[in-house]
DNA sequence: TAGATTGTTAATCGATTAACAATC
DNA sequence: TAGATTGTTAATCGATTAACAATC
């Protein structure tokens, strides 16, 4: 059982280090080239590699290629991501727009709200009404979901999500949900990575803390 | 030397919990409460205080009120924490605007942008053009900023505040800057955690991938 | 007091790193 | 071939957990 996160991210990010090198003409990669561009250790890529059984030729590192197309199927990529906004408040509507996701291959499909202001105003894609989402997924095999409501809505609109075929989100909300074994979710919490930075600038620099 | 990242999530979310049960009236708090709120084992909870030598009372478990305002402190509560938002275009713009900051002592004092007609809407928080920024640092004392440029800025601007007393940014640009000793760099990449999620939900479902 | 909970030590677990044989 | 790099094993490191004496 591979439970580790960690290297999931560090594929994506291999991933997108190598896709950069190969719009530089570059063909092969080798396990220090991605250390470096990382920041891990060579023998971590190897290793990371290896768990997936992705292979490269000794003496010859990696063929980019290959190793691209094999992380797209293994990360999903080779697929469309298809994903809705559910609320479409300032941080859903800059999702919306977000111009970060084509690029990676993430297309955003629909955005759902309950605000007639919001649902009128044009918008280069669909903003629906909440009512109509349960409907929608089922009908667009909808898997992934952001969560921009505001935060006494979250939970409740993760009670609804759990009825359909979406089987996880991105929390923005500052509630940190938990995940259970078939919803799961993801918090991105905006003020906690404020404060965490502020505390390791403000007290990194003092002395450290600790002990034993 | 301690570097542990998570040990000051954690604690920052024992303190939101207390925070909570406070305010329904609670007293007292056992690390067992803690753990089934935050997910992890009492002991951790223990471990966790321990290391920052938070104490409670063997029996009598833990005072909230107390716990909390040495939480406060330690984690630079007990100071408004300013920042400012660089670059305001949709992202920023809902930022500036974000009700989970107030509630934790978060304060946007400013955003920075170089296109006038971001520049001349109306906001609750100045918008300021992007070259009185540092002028607007030192008189401000700003220690933290986010980063919602487009994504070839990115990596600019770090220089350009690299120079300035802030210390740290918060990236919301998919490209993943490096952190170094004096000036560090959160990453909060959306697409990542979005291709994580995917992963976790096509993946995990189907079988374990491997190993050892 | 008896019972319950802390604080801490030792054991466990898992992830990362170092090292090196295999081999291109 | 000689040199360099992979793939993998064993060693290390650090974080979490279990256990329990101290004690309220």
């Amino acid at each position: 059982m591979n439970s580790n996160q960690e290297v999931i991210r560090r594929l994506s990010r291999y991933r997108n280090v190598m896709r950069k090198m190969k719009a530089l003409g570059l063909i092969k990669v080798f396990s220090d080239n991605l250390a470096d561009a990382v920041g891990v250790s060579p023998s971590l890529v190897r290793k990371d590699f290896s768990m997936f059984n992705l292979t490269g030729n000794k003496r010859g590192g990696y063929r980019i290629d290959d190793l691209v197309s094999k992380l797209n199927v293994l990360l999903g990529k080779d697929k469309k991501q298809k994903i809705i906004i559910v609320g479409c408040g300032k941080l859903g509507q800059a999702l919306m727009n977000h111009n970060g996701f084509p690029r990676v291959g993430i297309r955003v499909v629909a955005g759902f709200d309950s605000d007639p202001e919001v649902l009128n105003s044009e918008a280069p894609i669909p903003i629906l009404h909440i009512k109509k989402i349960r409907e929608f997924i089922e009908e667009n095999q909808i898997r992934v979901a952001t969560l921009t409501v505001p935060e006494p809505a979250a939970q409740g609109m993760v009670d609804t999500l759990k009825k359909t075929c979406v089987k996880g989100v991105i929390n923005f909300s500052p509630v940190s949900l938990k995940s259970s074994e078939d919803f799961l979710v993801h918090n991105m919490n905006i003020e906690q990575e404020i404060e965490n930075l502020f505390y390791n600038i403000h007290f990194a620099e003092t002395t450290v803390v600790k002990v034993q």
